[in-house]
RNA sequence: AGGCGCGUAGCUCAGAUGGCUAGAGCGCAUCCUUGACAUGGAUGAGGUCGUUGGUUCGAUUCCAAUCGCGCCUACCA
C-alpha cells in the first residue's frame, strides 16, 4: 500500500497541502513548506488570507481533474475550502475568547475545569477504542485539547478571580472543537482506506478463528488467482461477495477463515516467462529445465505479490498469514501424496490415448482446455482408387494431410450405393498402402459422399471406429508388413522431440509405454514407430506444409476432387489459441468413473447445494458424461510427476526418488532411475485446495474446523475445471465434502454486455475505479495488448467518447457496493460505471448523515445514562422499527446470497428513511423538544446510525469503520474496530406498527403539501400557512413536522369544514389540506378534475372486480375485503374532491 | 442436436407461492446554494412487463407455443 497518499488528518497538513498545490497552481516557483507550528493570528489570517485563499471557481474550472493526480479534484477542493473555513472560524473563536478573557477577566476556572473533566471523561470511556485502534491518532487530538486547556489554566492562575459568568456560558455552549471539525464536508475515500486496512491487518483481525469450543465456523476458499496475474473486474466482483460473507460471519461470532492463495498456473506462467526469454533472444531450451524453472520462480517472486496487494486495496479480509501457493513445499507434498495414493488404488494410470495436442505448446491439454468455434474452412474431396476394377471412392475431409494416417474407409451399413464395396479394398494414394472398406453406423450417408476416411490417430470418432473394427484393420496393416501395428500417427509427434532432450524423453516414453498399464480398451502395445508407415517425403513436416504438399501431389495424380468452402468447428487451445490436433500419445490419466459417481452422490444427497439451484443440472450432466482426465503436461513449470523408470522401463510411483529406488531394489533393479519429465495439470493441485491449504494429512485444528468450508463462491466457467474436481478429490482423501454450498455468480461484462478482455480493449481495472485514472492512461491501457492492433484507433476513440474525463476516484466502498447491488442471481453483470456514481453518492450521504449526527450529538447527552428520563416520539420509534425490518432483510439476504437485496435494504434504510425523513424529523425534535425528548432524539439518532454502520460494514468496510469510530462512543459502544462488533440482529419487539402508520401518514401529508406547492408554483423559499381538516390530535402532533418539512408558517387545524376560499386542496385519507395561496380557479379546477378522473378510473376497476360474481365467490375473503375497503376509500376521496370542485364553481 | 438463461421506463436492473396505483439508480424536464450532504433537495414526464394462446374470478407473474438475444455441452468427416 506504499503507493497510497499519506493521510491528512490535521488541518495543518491540509493547509500545507493546499499551499503546495496553490503554489503549483499559481506560479512555477517551488512550493514553500509552511511552518507547521505557525498558527496565524486572526489578523494575519483575515488580512493576509483574503487575497490568497482561492475560491472554488478559481480552483475548479481552471483544469479538469486529470490523470496525473497533480491537480486536486473538485471534492478535494471543496473539502479544502471547507476546512480552511473551519480553521479560520476556530481561530476566530479563540481570538474572541481571548479578547473576552482579557476584557472581562472572567472566572474561567470552572469552565476550564468542566472542559478538562469532560475531556478526561471522554478519554476514560473511550480508552479502549483509542488505545487499541488508533493510539497515535486519537490521542494526538485529545492531547492537543488538553494542552490548550492546561495552558489556559496556567494563564488563569495568573489572572484575578473574576465575577462575570459570561465565559462560562459561552464556553459551555459550543461542542468541543475537535468534534466540530472531525469530518470533512465530503467523503474522500483514499485516506480512509489507506489508514484502516494496514491497521486491521496488523492487529490480526483477519486471522482464522481457532476456538475449538465454538460450534459455529465458516470458511471461504479464495479461488486461487494466477500467481503472476493482476486483479480484474471478475476477481473484484467475486471477492467483494466473499469478503461480505466473511465479515458478516466474523461479526456474528463464527470461527472464520478466508483462505487466500495463488495458483502456479502452469501453462499461463510458463508462456509468460518464455515470452520474456524470447524478447531477450533466448529460449527455454537454451536455458535447460533447471535454469528455466529457476527463472520462473524468480518471476513468481517478483510479480506474485501484486494481486495480494490489489486485493488489500479492495478491503479483502483474508487471513494473509495462511496464504498458500500451489507449488509451496507443503502443497507439493500433498500433490505427491495424492498422486501416489491414487496410483496405488489404480485410479491413476498411464496409457497411449488420443489426447488434444497443442502443437505450439507441444503439450497435451485436457478436453476442458479446448474451445471449439465455428470457422471458415474447406472441404476437400479425395479419390481413393479401387484395388480391383477401375472405379474409385471419394472421401471428403477438412484436413487432407491426415490421409497419410488412414487405416480404412467407412460407409454406412445401410447405404446401398456402397453395399458392394464393403469388405473390398481401396488404395491409399501417396502412401502405397491399401485400406479395407468397412461399414459403421457412425457414418452419415447424407454428408459429403457418404464415405468416411478413418484416421484413428488423429480423430476421436475415427479412433472409436477403429476400436470397433480393430480386427479387420489390424489384419490389413499386418498384410502391409507391420507387426503389432497401432494406428499410424503422422509427422506431428516428432515436434515433441525437438523440444525435449532426446535421451530424457525417449527413455521416459519408452519406459512408460512398456510399463504402463493400458486399460482393456486401449490400443495394443506398439512395436516400432508406425511413423514408418508415412512416406519419407512427408515426415517431419509442419502440418500445414504437409497439407500443401499432399494437396499438390494429389492434384498431380488427378486424385483431388472438388474443394468447397465449408464451415467447421475448429478446436483451439484456450491458452495459446493454437488449433489443437487430436494425437495418439502416452499420457497419465485419472480414472474418473468411481470418483464421478461419488461426486454425483453427494450432490444428489444434498450434502452440497448449488445456488442458484439450476447449476446442479450442469454439474450432473458433465459428471455423467465425463471422460478420463489427462493430467500430464509436457511442460517444465509445475509439479513433476512422481514416477521413475528403470532401464527396463518398469515404473515406480513414489513419494521421493529414494522411495522409488527402494521399490526398484525390491524388484531386483539397481540401475539408474529416470524421472518422468512431465508435470501435472495445474488443476490437479487446484483440486486439492480445500484440504492441502489446511495442511492435510497432519491432524490440526484448522483442518477440523474448516473442512468442509461454508460456501464456495465462483463463476460458472470453472464448475468443471475446479468445482467438480475438488468434490471428487476431497471426498476420497478426507471423507468430507469440500464445501456445503456453491454460490455461482455471473460474469462481469462491459456496459454493452461484451466479455471484458484485454485483447478486445474493453477492460476496466478495478483499481482505476477505486483510485481514478486519467483519460490518456486509460487509453494507453486499453490499446496496449490488443489482439488486432489495427483496432487501436477505434478503441481509443470509443474510450475517449465513453470516458471523456477519464474515470474519477470512486473508492473501494463505492465499487464494492456497486458489485453487491449488481449481484442478482442467474444473470451476468453488465458493469455500468454510472451505477458506481450512485453508490459513491450513497457513501457521501452516509458520511454527511454522520456529520449531522456528530454536530448535534457529540459532547451532548445522548442518553447513555439509562436512569435519565427519555421520551421517544413516534418518529423515533418508527426509525427503530424500520431498522429492525432492514436487519431482517439483511439476514435473509445473506442466507440466500442475495447481495443485491442486501445492498438495496441498506440503501433504502439509509437514504430513503434515515436521511430523507428521520434526520429531518429529528431536527424538529431537537429544535423544539423538551429535555427528555431531545435526549431521546439524540439517543435514537446515534444508536440507529451506529447499528446502520454495523449493518453495512460487510459491504462497505472502510467508511463504516471510519464513521463508527466517531459514532460508537455516542451510542455507548466501544471497541477497537467495527470488525469485531456483533452484526445487528433484528429484535421483533421493537417493531412498532403504530409508529409506522403514524409516520406513513405524516409522509403522505407532507408529500401532499409539497405536491400542492409544486403544482401551484410556490417558490421553494416561500412559507405558507396550511389549513388542515381532520383528527385534531394527530394533526396537532404532526404540525411541527409539517411546518418544517413542507415549509409552512403554521398549521391551522379545523375539525369542521375547510373555509370557502380559492385555494388548492389535497385529500389524504380522512384529511383535507388547504394551502393558503392565491390560486387560479380555472387551473385549480383542472387539477382537481384530473385527480377526480384518476380516482374514478380506480373506482371503475375496483367496481368491476366486485361486480364479478366469480371474484366474490372464489377469491380469498381477505382479498375481497381489501378490494371493498379500497373501493370505499376511493369513493370517499372522490366525494371530497367533488365537494372541493363544487366550491370553486 | 441437447441443455440452460434472458426479454419489464431512453440505459442498467429489481419485482410478485398470481390480487392495492409495476419499483430503483442513471439519464431527461422544471425549480432550489434551506446550517448534514449540489456526490444535495423538491416536483414531474416516461411502461399495453417480447408476441400469441391456455389455466384462473383475476396473468406482467403459472403453462404452452412463437419470435429475438446470449451461454453451455456434444457432433459435423
Amino acid at each position: 500500500m506504499a503507493e497510497q497518499p499519506i493521510r491528512h488528518d490535521e488541518d495543518d497538513d491540509l493547509l500545507k497541502r493546499a499551499d503546495v498545490l496553490l503554489g503549483r497552481h499559481r506560479s512555477t516557483a517551488p512550493p514553500q513548506p509552511a511552518a507547521p507550528s505557525d498558527i496565524p493570528t486572526l489578523t494575519e489570517a483575515v488580512n493576509a488570507g483574503v487575497d490568497e485563499v482561492p475560491t472554488l471557481t478559481e480552483i475548479v474550472p481552471a483544469e479538469k481533474p486529470s490523470a496525473t493526480g497533480e491537480v486536486i479534484s473538485r471534492v478535494q477542493a471543496q473539502n479544502l475550502e471547507h476546512s480552511m473555513y473551519q480553521k479560520l472560524k476556530r481561530e476566530l473563536d479563540e481570538q474572541i475568547a481571548r479578547i473576552l478573557q482579557d476584557r472581562f477577566m472572567p472566572d474561567i476556572g470552572s469552565a476550564l475545569d468542566a472542559a478538562l473533566e469532560r475531556i478526561s471523561h471522554n478519554i476514560r470511556s473511550d480508552i479502549d477504542v483509542m488505545v487499541r485502534a488508533s493510539i497515535e491518532d486519537t490521542l494526538r487530538t485529545q492531547l492537543k485539547s488538553l494542552r490548550l486547556t492546561l495552558e489556559a489554566r496556567a494563564a488563569r492562575l495568573n489572572a484575578e478571580p473574576a465575577t462575570s459568568g459570561i465565559i462560562s456560558a459561552f464556553s459551555g455552549s459550543p461542542p468541543p472543537v475537535s468534534n466540530m471539525v472531525e469530518l470533512a464536508k465530503s467523503f474522500e475515500p483514499a485516506a480512509i482506506e489507506s489508514h484502516w486496512y494496514p491497521l486491521w491487518e496488523k492487529n490480526g483481525y483477519f486471522k482464522a478463528g481457532l476456538d475449538a469450543s465454538n460450534p459455529r465456523n465458516f470458511c471461504v476458499l479464495l479461488p486461487p488467482p494466477n500467481v503472476t496475474g493482476t486483479l480484474h473486474m471478475g476477481h473484484a466482483f467475486q471477492q467483494t461477495l466473499m469478503d461480505a460473507l466473511i465479515r458478516y460471519h466474523r461479526m456474528r461470532g463464527y470461527n472464520t477463515l478466508w483462505q487466500p492463495g495463488t495458483d502456479h498456473a502452469g501453462i499461463a506462467t510458463q508462456i509468460v516467462v518464455e515470452r520474456q526469454l524470447e524478447s531477450e533472444g533466448a529460449s527455454r531450451r537454451d536455458l535447460g529445465r533447471g535454469k528455466f524453472v529457476e527463472r520462473v520462480w524468480k518471476w513468481k517472486e517478483e510479480s506474485g505479490s501484486v494481486i495480494g496487494r490489489q486485493m488489500r486495496r479492495l478491503g479483502a479480509s483474508c487471513d494473509w498469514e495462511r496464504e498458500r501457493f500451489t507449488m509451496d513445499e507443503g502443497l507439493s507434498r500433498v500433490v505427491t501424496e495424492v498422486f501416489v495414493r491414487l496410483h496405488g488404488q489404480g485410479l491413476i494410470y498411464c496409457g497411449k490415448r488420443l489426447v488434444n495436442w497443442d502443437p505450439v505448446l507441444r503439450s497435451a491439454v485436457s478436453d476442458l482446455e479446448v474451445e471449439s468455434n465455428e470457422e471458415e474452412g474447406k472441404l476437400y474431396h479425395i479419390r481413393y482408387p479401387s484395388v480391383e476394377g477401375a472405379g474409385y471412392v471419394t472421401v471428403a475431409t477438412t484436413r487432407p494431410e491426415t490421409m497419410l494416417g488412414d487405416v480404412a474407409v467407412a460407409v454406412h451399413p445401410g447405404d446401398k450405393r456402397y453395399h458392394a464395396l464393403v469388405g473390398k479394398k481401396v488404395q491409399l494414394p501417396l502412401a502405397g498402402r491399401t485400406l479395407p472398406v468397412i461399414a459403421d453406423e457412425h457414418v452419415d450417408p447424407a454428408f459429403g459422399t457418404g464415405c468416411l476416411k478413418i484416421t484413428p490417430a488423429h480423430d476421436f470418432n475415427d479412433f472409436n471406429i477403429w476400436l470397433r473394427h480393430r480386427a479387420v484393420i489390424t489384419l490389413s496393416l499386418k498384410e502391409a508388413g507391420y507387426e503389432q501395428p497401432h494406428p499410424p500417427s503422422i509427422f506431428k509427434r516428432d515436434a515433441r522431440l525437438k523440444d525435449t532432450p532426446l535421451d530424457d524423453f525417449e527413455f521416459g516414453r519408452r519406459a512408460r509405454t512398456a510399463a504402463g498399464t493400458p486399460p482393456d480398451d486401449a490400443p495394443g502395445l506398439p512395436g516400432k514407430s508406425t511413423s514408418e508407415l508415412i512416406p519419407p517425403a512427408y515426415r517431419g513436416l509442419d502440418r500445414y506444409a504437409a497439407r500443401e504438399k499432399v494437396l499438390a501431389d494429389l492434384k498431380e495424380h488427378g486424385l483431388l476432387g472438388d474443394v468447397k468452402p465449408h464451415k467447421l468447428m475448429v478446436p483451439r487451445c484456450g491458452r495459446t489459441d493454437a488449433v489443437v490436433e487430436p494425437m495418439l500419445t502416452d499420457q497419465w490419466f485419472v480414472k474418473m468413473e468411481s470418483l464421478a459417481t461419488a461426486g454425483l452422490d453427494v450432490v444428489a444427497r444434498g450434502e452440497i447445494r448449488f445456488v442458484p439451484e439450476n447449476w446442479t443440472a450442469t454439474y450432473n450432466q458433465w459428471l455423467t458424461h465425463i471422460q478420463d482426465w489427462c493430467i500430464s503436461r509436457q511442460l517444465w513449470w509445475g509439479h513433476q510427476i512422481p514416477a521413475w523408470y528403470d532401464e527396463r522401463g518398469e515404473v515406480y510411483v513414489a513419494r521421493s526418488e529414494d522411495e522409488a529406488r527402494a521399490k526398484a531394489r525390491a524388484a531386483g533393479q539397481s540401475g539408474t532411475l529416470m524421472r518422468d519429465p512431465d508435470v501435472l495439470d495445474t488443476w490437479f493441485s487446484s483440486a486439492l485446495w480445500p484440504f492441502s491449504t489446511l495442511d492435510w494429512p497432519a491432524d490440526n485444528p484448522a483442518l477440523k474446523l474448516y473442512l468442509p468450508s461454508g460456501v464456495l463462491v465462483t463463476g460458472f466457467d470453472i464448475i468443471f475445471f475446479w468445482v467438480a474436481r475438488m468434490v471428487m478429490m476431497t471426498l476420497p482423501f478426507t471423507g468430507k465434502v469440500p464445501f456445503r454450498e456453491v454460490y455461482v455468480h455471473g460474469l462481469v461484462r462491459d456496459a454493452d454486455g461484451q466479455k471484458m478482455s484485454k485483447s478486445k480493449g474493453n477492460i476496466l481495472d478495478p483499481l482505476d475505479i477505486i483510485d481514478g485514472v486519467g483519460l490518456e492512461t486509460l487509453v494507453e491501457k486499453r490499446t496496449s495488448s490488443l489482439l488486432n492492433p489495427k483496432q487501436a484507433e477505434a478503441i481509443a476513440a470509443a474510450t475517449r467518447r465513453q470516458f471523456p474525463d477519464g474515470i474519477p476516484a470512486f473508492g473501494a466502498d463505492a465499487l464494492r457496493f456497486t458489485f453487491a447491488s449488481l449481484a442478482s442471481h442467474g444473470r451476468d453483470v453488465k458493469f455500468d460505471l454510472s451505477r458506481c456514481d450512485g453508490y459513491r453518492n450513497f457513501c457521501n450521504k452516509l458520511w454527511n448523515a454522520t456529520r449531522f449526527v456528530l454536530m448535534n450529538c457529540a459532547g451532548r447527552d445522548t442518553g447513555l445514562d439509562e436512569s435519565a428520563p427519555v421520551e421517544l416520539s413516534a418518529a423515533d420509534r418508527w426509525i427503530v422499527s424500520r431498522l429492525q425490518r432492514a436487519e431482517t432483510d439483511a439476514q435473509q439476504a445473506f442466507r440466500e446470497y442475495r447481495f443485491d437485496n442486501l445492498s438495496r435494504a441498506i440503501y433504502e434504510l439509509v437514504w430513503d428513511e434515515y436521511c430523507d425523513w428521520y434526520v429531518e424529523m429529528a431536527k424538529v425534535q431537537l429544535a423544539s423538544g423538551n429535555e427528555a425528548q431531545q435526549r431521546g432524539t439524540r439517543r435514537t439518532l446515534t444508536r440507529v446510525l451506529e447499528a446502520i454502520l454495523r449493518l453495512a460494514h460487510p459491504v462497505i468496510p472502510f467508511i463504516t469503520e471510519e464513521l463508527w469510530q466517531k459514532v460508537a462512543p455516542l451510542a455507548g459502544k466501544s471497541g477497537p474496530s467495527i470488525m469485531l462488533q456483533p452484526y445487528p440482529q433484528p429484535q421483533p419487539g421493537k417493531i412498532d406498527e403504530a409508529a409506522e402508520r403514524d409516520v406513513a401518514l405524516l409522509k403522505d401529508l407532507v408529500n401532499a403539501c409539497r405536491t400542492l406547492r409544486a403544482e401551484m408554483n410556490v417558490a421553494p423559499g416561500q412559507r405558507l400557512p396550511l389549513i388542515a381538516q381532520g383528527v385534531r390530535r394527530s394533526l396537532a402532533q404532526m404540525a411541527p413536522y409539517l411546518i418544517a418539512l413542507a415549509r409552512l408558517t403554521e398549521v391551522v387545524i379545523t375539525e369542521r369544514d375547510l373555509p370557502q376560499a380559492d385555494a388548492p386542496v389535497s385529500i389524504v385519507g380522512d384529511f383535507r389540506l388547504m394551502l393558503k395561496v392565491e390560486v387560479n380557479t380555472a387551473a385549480e379546477r383542472e387539477r382537481l378534475g384530473k385527480e377526480a378522473a384518476r380516482i374514478e378510473a380506480e373506482i371503475a376497476k375496483a367496481q368491476a372486480k366486485l361486480d364479478n360474481p366469480g371474484f366474490i365467490q372464489r377469491a380469498p375473503p381477505l382479498i375481497v375485503a381489501q378490494e371493498k375497503e379500497r373501493l370505499a376509500r376511493f369513493r370517499a376521496t372522490l366525494e371530497q374532491v367533488r365537494q372541493q370542485l363544487a366550491k370553486l364553481a
